[in-house]
DNA sequence: CATGAATGAGAGTTCATTCAT
DNA sequence: TATGAATGAACTCTCATTCAT
């Protein structure tokens, strides 16, 4: 478990997640992550704990890394719904720039059990705040309508951008995934009705 | 051996139900399922092709009174708004009636293959249908803007009903999922913007 | 068990035949044999007491008549190298005529457990005793060398004809059997031996 | 946990051999075998790829010992119905020095489905080209009749030998297979004519 | 006699994890 | 650190037979 920062601890990861979108989770054994990593089977085990750690650890890093980088854009914008809009963008860019990484969370880590699910939900909180951040400040600068319930927009929004995100891969990423991001804007911050 | 009026087949589905909702999927062995059904093993197969015909079935039976039941009431309504919100309150009412269907579509379902999962999409396209009729009505009668993208609303709205419910699942569906029924709607129609 | 003599007993024997010969012994389920002779499955066990009850009355009824049909031919020749003859010349033909009933007996019906393979050698003990008779009536009249052991000069002619027709079977009886008749006695007869 | 020397996959082997002979085919589940063998059930899918591969594995190895040994002691005489009489005699003592072996050979193995058999089959081929080599041989040089049926013999001496065998078996092996090679010899050789 | 819905025992195979080297 | 051979628990589906009608 010690000596994550050794280069084996990356290598087993990004295999991890060649090997999850090539074949789908149920057909990513253990013994297939350590071939493609180069490593023994039995060498999984001096890095990470059980094949759930995998995963977990693999949801940790790439989403850090996610969120991090979110937050350094925002980190340089004044006005919420142009965070916001920041937000939604990179959202749909990161995954399209990666896209075995998007088939991963947007399909095969789905197909895990509830406890890893409930784990992989603890490693979301970090942005599911990062939103709320962005809702409450554009709420208190009059940007955002003063009484909304954050806890439910923040569900519109990761509800809504998982959504489109899940469907681009299902449709076997046709399409340009950024393209989306001015569309989603608009409807998030304008809705539905006709304000002409 | 209770139910002995009930046909097998509804039999065997409720128990498949409630078998997953407490277990889970991956626990949910076939034996089980025929245990709380009150049959033997072998008669599952006289009316199920494998376990996987179970959840399929399972799904095509509860979404297809989920869809008819959301249609007949807002056939009876005339406007687009209303109708929106009717489907709303009703996605959420329904739901939030039959806790143990909830937890079997919002978590258990999704841990299944992609083909089951591509299975249990074709029965989503008649929902997906109905928000689409919804919407393109709106769009016509001035009710909501003219120029949205259905396709990318659906996505809107769709992503957002799911997030929301699988939230109330897996905060243990301690509070009214109703009550957000109005808030959604609400956001949804008028988004973020401070209208004041 | 009992009325063997009425029509639904032979009916389901012939489609026992047939559904062997077509599918192999492991694909032949009594549901599959019922369905041939068109009684339902209950109806089997009225009048045979197992599935091995069938093949073993199967077996007994066809071989039966096929021994007394080389009986009653032989009962008319003279010398026993005729009848010899005569005796390899119709296991073939009556072989050669009824193609499934081939199949079944050389390469389905080995397929079964020992107890059933027992029972069927006690059917064939009547065909032994046909060709033990023939050789010690050779062996009297000096047509047969008087020394000859007879339990083994039997094996010798019963190993022979099964396999040269279970040659002829999995060649997928591209061939005339019967022309096997002629080299076959000369050389049971004569032996390998250059006579010249 | 006994034989720690010998390699794994010989271990195995053996035990099936074992397992088969005593249990039948239809009852020797491979959770037997390996438990014979001294090995976890998984340990057998490292050394084989399903069970069948097992019984073909057997088959081949045993069967090759089998022919090779005969092959070598025929390579050192020079007529061709010595050839064949040690032939006889070969076949008769290996699979009596092997009881196990020869139950397995002559009853369980003929239980096995088609594609078994026809595997088995193929293991058989070189055998049957050793006997045509030798019947070849006796023709040419006038040990055996120049106008021999050479399919045909081989179909005589091969249905031959294993009826006798299985006759020994299916007694219990209560004689000397041995005992009958002599006469064998005789019979094939001389046929049942009397030369007096 | 005839039906056919219901029964339930039984087995091959995979794969995460361990541990002696 | 690293290896990889060995482990063994776990589960779906078939089909001969029964028996209430």
């Amino acid at each position: 478990m010690e000596n994550k920062s050794k280069p084996k601890y990356k290598l087993i990861l990004d295999a991890a997640v060649d090997v999850i979108a090539e074949n789908g989770y149920h057909h990513s054994q253990v013994s297939k992550i350590a071939k493609k990593a180069g490593v023994a089977d039995g060498t999984i085990y001096l890095y990470f704990k059980n094949k759930e750690d995998i995963l977990v650890s693999l949801f940790e890093e790439k989403m850090g890394q996610f969120v991090s980088r979110i937050r350094n854009e925002i980190d340089q914008l004044d006005r919420a719904d142009e965070k916001l809009y920041k937000l939604i963008e990179m959202h749909f860019s990161q995954l399209a720039e990666d896209p075995s990484l998007a088939i991963v969370t947007q399909l095969e880590l789905r197909q895990s059990n509830k406890t890893l699910r409930l784990k992989i939900n603890d490693v979301l909180k970090g942005y599911l705040a990062l939103m709320d951040a962005i809702l409450t400040e554009g709420m208190e600068d009059g940007t955002f309508y003063s009484q909304l319930n954050v806890q439910l927009v923040r569900q519109v929004l990761f509800g809504t951008l998982d959504e489109v995100v899940t469907n681009w891969v299902m449709k076997d990423q046709r399409y340009e995934l950024v393209d989306q991001a001015e569309d989603v804007h608009y409807l998030i911050y304008n809705g539905l009705r006709d304000h002409g």
